[in-house]
DNA sequence: CCCATTAATGCTCCGAATGAGCATATAGGT
DNA sequence: ACCTATATGCTCATTCGGAGCATTAATGGG
């Protein structure tokens, strides 16, 4: 061994070679409204909410937090660092500067939302449109996504690369009998990144027949897809849904937001089994007419909860493949 | 609503007000030998490896894997991004100018380390006495930890946070009837930190009788305590433990590896049951006659099933608090 | 050689959690 | 009085995870 881990890899901590480089805060901001996901978006809907990083807060998500509760006076009630980007190719110009980008997932509930950057909020499947099974399995994913997929996966180099990428192309989009994954956004997005089939992949000209789907700037869609896939892992095991929720709501209201989000549909039984075996909610002795059937119970989210528990099991009794 | 989200909170992207930073990279790197989780440290183990970001490589990740294995010769099998910490109180200096520093989690095999920066490889319970309950509930907790957190709740101001504090002491540590959750690392740390227990929660002279701990500059106790928080979840959905395993090994060995990062005692035959289930390993047609008993056969792990499965579940048989 | 010790392995039991689906209750509308 | 749509209660079968008994196979001493 001619040289330590720490000795090169880790020059020196008192050194002042710090490369002076620009930091960003981009922040995906989620509701869910009319039983449809809505992320908060800039610039003709073609970017995520971005500032720089000069808060004058303690700490990023404190900062982040009284930000948005300002303006939006709706508390931001939960919000989650996602992942800090910092690739060559998020670079805008050719210099040396690099771009270092700190984003972040929170939840509220819409409020109208007007201003010099044309803020608005979308339907995240309009940029994403693949992820929504709520109706079954889009035919978008059987007529464009798989095959060219597919072609992509067999025009690989060698057999072990072949074998390889069909195998991903398989577990991400739930192909070749395996079931779908809704947890999987980021990977597909990826994937299809990866196999030149959205326009952000090339730099130098448009890609050939780009699938359907609005674009967005920069890789906020990268982002965006990186958000829905926490959130999407976190419902299950997290009462972050409630965030979303109004004071008081209906079980059935609540199990659209979870599918909403989740892109899928559940079993209505075992959706209300959980909620209750968990205590999840408690009875507000009001009545919803609004639902055309039998009235339902108004419940609201029991707050205590949060203490009671460490890491509560909000898991979604998900149905099979239909 | 007077003001949207977009136009205060997220001034404007293209203008060219990023406050200059400084950005370093720090890294949490774990091997496991003779059945300790060990972490790389340097500076007379009171740091852990930091540099600052001047990569030349694509992306970070990409970065940091060639710098550790062009330094060790072993190939870093898994790494991932932490947290991004962006606090003011990270602030070295009392300037303007401030310290954003991204940490990653990385597994490999130990090699010896050694050059000017005083490399060493540390069990991490060096730092974090109170986590390691493989010889059942650490004195530690019983007797130092938990009456001082205890008092440190009942000093509360009003009875609803002294009533949260409890809860969240209880649920830390296992305290009041509840069991021990040893993925809740690092908000033991936290709740620590908080109560005043550990020195670095005190920037203006010491603390009065500290834990018990090694301490570390700045706060790479709390990345470290991060770091395992993420791994000891990790090892329960991915296969990533097979990373801090030779070629070849035991059953046992395999099992003493996950018993010693997760710091508790798993049931022997739900282990081997669970592994053999998921088809993660494959026979060598070898044995080891080094276990003092009846030989083991020696197995490898099944790289295939990285291809085979998206999110494989490695869960623990975790045995219940003895 | 017999026996105690130490592991490796094979199996069984049980209870909790989960996926599915039947049955009943209660509104509004025709 | 029906029909439709939703709310709600319950049962059933399967799977999974926690525990523990029993057996097998090596080593080291008497």
């Amino acid at each position: 061994m001619t040289a330590s881990v720490a000795t090169r890899a880790f020059p020196t901590l008192t050194e002042a070679d710090h490369t002076a480089v620009r930091v960003e805060l981009t922040a995906v901001i989620v509701a869910v409204t009319a039983e449809e996901p809505r992320v908060l978006t800039i610039q003709d809907s073609q970017a995520l909410p971005t500032g720089p990083f000069t808060s004058d807060h303690r700490t990023l998500q404190i900062g982040l937090r009284s930000w948005v509760e300002r303006q939006t006076h709706h508390p931001l009630g939960y919000i989650e660092q996602l992942y800090t980007f910092a690739d060559r190719d998020r670079m805008h110009d050719g210099a040396g500067e690099r771009l270092v980008s700190i984003s972040y997932l929170g939840l509220t509930r819409e409020a109208h939302a007007s201003g010099e950057r044309d803020p608005r909020w979308q339907t995240w499947y309009r940029f994403l449109p693949w992820e929504d099974w709520r109706a079954g399995a889009p035919a978008l994913v059987a007529q464009a996504i798989a095959p060219r997929l597919r072609a992509w996966a067999t025009g690989a180099g060698d057999s072990a690369m072949r074998r390889e990428r069909r195998n991903r192309v398989a577990i991400a989009f739930g192909l070749s009998g395996r079931s779908w994954n809704e947890e999987l956004t980021l990977q597909r997005y990826e994937l299809l990144f990866e196999a030149g089939l959205v326009p952000e992949a090339n730099r130098r000209g448009p890609v050939d027949d780009p699938l359907p789907g609005a674009l967005m700037r920069h890789d906020h869609r990268r982002i965006l897809a990186t958000g829905i896939a926490r959130l999407r892992a976190k419902i299950k095991y997290r009462p972050v849904v409630f965030e979303l929720m109004p004071e008081s709501f209906t079980l059935l209201a609540l199990q659209r937001t979870v599918e909403a989000l989740a892109g899928r549909r559940l079993h209505k039984q075992n959706f209300r089994r959980l909620i209750d075996q968990q205590g999840l909610v408690e009875d507000t002795g009001e009545i919803s007419t609004q639902t055309g059937g039998r009235p339902a119970r108004l419940v609201r989210f029991r707050r205590e909860v949060l203490l009671e528990r460490a890491v509560v099991g909000t898991k979604l009794p998900l149905s099979r493949p239909a």
